[in-house]
DNA sequence: TTAATATTAAACCAGATGGTTGACAAATAC
DNA sequence: GTATTTGTCAACCATCTGGTTTAATATTAA
């Protein structure tokens, strides 16, 4: 079969495929009670006590949640007293971003088109994820 | 401290923080070999022992990889005969950028001055990630 | 028919994840 | 000073992850 995208795809070959950075954004991300955390984060600094209150688990959970996010650099943490204020680092999400869109052109309609794959997108409808 | 954010976040919350689906997508993201196959399934479609060549693991390994990519949908598979052929399928993509583009006004450097984050950036350089 | 190829399945393992509880340390409030 | 609040740490647990090896299945080639 032909690399009839490899020219397209060496271009937008921006971000390293193999970063030990992405590896940790990419799993910070994986987990709902931490992007929800992110969420909560962009309307301003909570502490852990404020990020805490609307979760169903125990306050060392929590903590457990926010140090991940920070080991990716989502999260930026400032001590004051006994308080552990965090701050949303956005940042890094920008290398998710760029990763992700170095295959925008792929998932883009005209691009589907161009390669005549109409019927991969029937197949998308009802073709399932292979159940273990 | 001001939620000075909050307007702005709620205009872009597009894609909802807990999803089962993004769970998957971030989580088959964060692995290294799995981006890496993403990126030469960008090429054309490849079969399982094509994907697993350059790879330094076992065969059953690479078939697990492919198994995770198909499980968040980013890889299409047919068979033909006893060949298993694999496709990319970059759509879910737009659902992690859609995602993390929501906070691209926090990571854009107009925001980051408006809320005097300069010294925040120096921070960013030298603060690491606190070590276990 | 027999042999080789492509792939899955099953059993196993070490280590990570995500949660709990209980004890502790430090800062603040009374 | 004593009590309360904020947060960590340590130990523990069940489950998931990512890898292995060996065996099995199905298709193609000789």
């Amino acid at each position: 079969m032909v690399d009839k995208y490899r020219g397209a795809t060496i271009l937008n070959y921006m971000v390293k495929d193999r970063s030990a950075g992405l590896d940790r954004l990419f799993r910070a991300l994986a987990h709902p009670v931490r992007r929800t955390m992110l969420r909560r984060l962009a309307g301003g600094e909570r502490n852990l006590t404020e990020l805490a209150k609307p979760l169903k688990m125990s306050f060392p959970a929590v903590s457990k949640h926010v140090r991940v996010l920070e080991q990716a650099r989502l999260v930026q943490r400032r001590v004051t007293g006994r308080v552990h204020w965090c701050r949303l680092n956005a940042a890094p999400l920008k290398q998710v971003v760029d990763w992700s869109a170095g295959f925008r052109e792929f998932w883009e309609a005209r691009f589907q088109a161009l390669d005549g794959l109409l019927e991969e997108m029937k197949q998308q409808e009802d073709a399932h994820v292979r159940q273990k």
